[in-house]
DNA sequence: GTATTTCCTAGTAAATCGATAGGATTAATA
DNA sequence: TATTAATCCTATCGATTTACTAGGAAATAC
């Protein structure tokens, strides 16, 4: 399942695309706009900024924007930020790859042949998606 | 991420399709070959005879055996009693499906049009895998 | 210098996960 | 029939994660 933190992530840098102009938005508007509770959403855009995703301005008139295209943002770093290892099992991802405990022989693993064709699938569809898909723009 | 009981699940399962013999398998003999948590894996092993998959025979001699040959267990069924929705998000699940309280409209949601991709990538991944193919058989 | 914004740390209630305990029930067999 | 060996079932528990909230420090525009 989708964490929140993530589904309100994307959302967020939707609306943030489509404003596309030069002013940053601020964290409040996001919030109101998209129903989602501003102090969550601070420290999940707060998240974004530390990944280099977005980029930030403090004080009046402050807020954050993207700080590529959206046609540059890619899918794949955005869940890797906001939700982890895309892969199901830390065996099979290439990021974040851990073995497992409880099994001897990973070639020989049924699970793990399984959830690679998960992975080589979902990677896809996030390697050919950028926040312009999301936003239109 | 996979939970345990599903990755043991799939294990247990594996072996039990492997054994190919009419007798049935013992909850602890499972779990020792595949290094389960035997009282847990007996907690699994019921879950997935109340769904049907399996079947079980009480008292001595008794144990867990697949109720359908192994090409005939699709992993679709299998992940849903499992893991549950196959879908990241509820709003794009096909067997589990519920609204997003936060988002008014479904048609012209970026995360929406996101998850349904990834849900149909991973459907064909688990439409087109049985027990077979995890096992070898 | 004041209002407004992000930045940062901490904390917390509720849910979920991974596992365990212990006894009831059923069946084979000596 | 008594014993043994297995599943069945309910309940519980500690640890972790999730979804938030609180509150103040720091920076910036005006």
């Amino acid at each position: 399942m989708l964490s929140k933190k993530t589904k309100y992530g994307l959302k967020a840098l939707t609306y943030i695309a489509r404003k596309e102009g030069d002013e940053p938005v601020r964290v409040s508007e996001v919030a109101k706009s998209e129903n989602i509770p501003p102090k969550f959403l601070e420290s999940i855009l707060l998240t974004l900024r530390k990944s280099g995703i977005l980029g930030s301005k403090k004080g009046k008139h402050g807020g954050y924007y993207l700080r590529q295209e959206p046609t540059e943002v890619k899918m794949t770093d955005v869940m890797r930020v906001l939700e982890g290892p895309i892969a199901m099992v830390p065996c099979v991802s290439l990021n974040f790859y851990e073995k497992c405990d409880d099994c001897p022989d990973e070639e020989k693993c049924s699970v793990n042949k399984l959830m690679i064709q998960v992975r080589d699938n979902t990677l896809e569809v996030f390697r050919n998606t950028t926040l312009a898909d999301l936003s239109g723009k």
